[in-house]
DNA sequence: GTCGGTGCGAGAATAACATTCTCGGATATC
DNA sequence: GATATCCGAGAATGTTATTCTCGCACCGAC
């Protein structure tokens, strides 16, 4: 169900005082041994706090929910709760990282099923595109709905969090350039990570409908334009 | 110092409740000789409340501020300003959409000192691009700041208010069409919405430094960008 | 088996805000 | 001068996040 690597949480149980190299060794095994039980059993909290968050933000379709909530449907408590996190943005943060990586993942395996540089990133934009529009589509956690937040709160965090699909997309357009069909002017991973974000922004806005007669924004013209831009040849 | 035309908010005062064409003349003239001066009043009041909550966002540097601040700053009541506003997200509207008009003011400017189509363009999106862009450097209201809390709790707002920038961007466009220098395959406006996307949310991100090696995207790799897209000719 | 410690559930206490309500006092209207 | 309206001051309420305090259950040591 989940990612099995714990993100950038865990930590903080295991600050074992003094067991630098001195101790001696059957201290040492004994502390291993204790601290690495308190490390699974962490794990596996922290694990039933983010399975319970995904829970609720699946019912609620939003990312609303309070630490409260989360606590109760994890059958834990609010004390354990901030044992393991930093606070509710932890918690989102996780999510959040955990979103990206699985969305990713799926981009990854979609855009291997074509053999074109090119259409490799094409089918790797429509997918990002469908998987950061808002709304009912989005089976998969609504994973642009708290970027927005914590962009204004933890900005670094989230460009960490953006890292694998940012490689991802690195990674298509290194072969694209390899194979010649990227402009000279420009660096895979500088169009990478223009492309992601375009993507990722427009999607997200292109939920709203204009509501007078124009159309929002669909997956096709984005990929145009990243492609090819505006400006005549 | 704050455009005279009051936005989205005034309104809720002057609610007559049987002005219609049957009231006796006298009565009519009366009554709105009374409410023209309500509202006048109450136009300087909504006045000083976007005044007071710019100062105080210009002295924090941030639009976390409280309902109370800009009471207290305003020199004017609680009572008074729920009188006014629906809540904290209208004013944060008010000034967001005030934020939009002069910024697209601003940029109308700047444009027309190019006389070539494309060159207009790109003093446009130079100009909205470091508009856009938090930190140090936003002598305006950071306007974009809280363009993302908005977007999730009133999406369709933060489109009206968007609708200046995008006007404008969609009438360099149509002139960069009419004189050749779009591509066929695009529609003026479509290309003034993405554009306008694209350089705000990349603005926004270039803020926060790649911690590694990566340089944050500039201004200029943002036009271009934009203007020819990633793929080869 | 009992003792001391530790992990943790339950939930009370605190804090920061937004939002609403209530009370007078000023000012204008008749 | 009586009365209605507006409005400042600030208390009251409601919602969360976050912290604190208790007490119990488990576990290894003696």
């Amino acid at each position: 169900m989940r990612c099995s690597k714990v993100l950038h949480v865990e930590q903080k149980i295991d600050a074992p005082v003094s067991t630098t190299s001195q101790a001696p060794a059957w201290k040492q095994r004994a502390v291993e041994r204790s601290t690495k039980a308190a490390k699974l059993r962490a794990e596996q909290r922290v694990e039933r706090f983010l399975d319970a968050a995904q829970a609720i933000i699946m019912e609620k379709r939003t990312t609303d929910f309070t630490v409260q909530e989360v606590v109760e449907q994890s059958r834990q408590s609010l004390r354990s709760f901030y044992q393991h996190f930093d606070g509710k943005h932890e918690l989102l943060l996780a999510l959040f990282e955990d979103a990206m990586q699985r969305s990713a993942d799926q981009i990854r395996a979609a855009a291997s099923g074509q053999s074109d540089p090119l259409d490799r990133l094409k089918v790797a934009v429509h997918l990002l595109f469908e998987l950061s529009r808002p709304g009912p589509t989005a089976q998969r956690p609504l994973f642009t709905e708290f970027a927005p937040q914590l962009l204004l709160s933890h900005p670094t965090e989230v460009k960490i969090a953006h890292a694998p699909l940012l490689t991802l997309f690195a990674e298509l357009m290194t072969q694209a350039e390899a194979a010649g069909r990227l402009r000279a002017s420009i660096k895979p991973r500088r169009a990478a990570a223009l492309t992601m974000q375009t993507v990722m922004f427009v999607a997200q806005s292109s939920s709203v409908a204009d509501d007078e007669h124009t159309h929002p924004i669909t997956s096709e013209e984005a990929w145009d334009f990243c492609a090819s831009g505006f400006a005549a040849p």
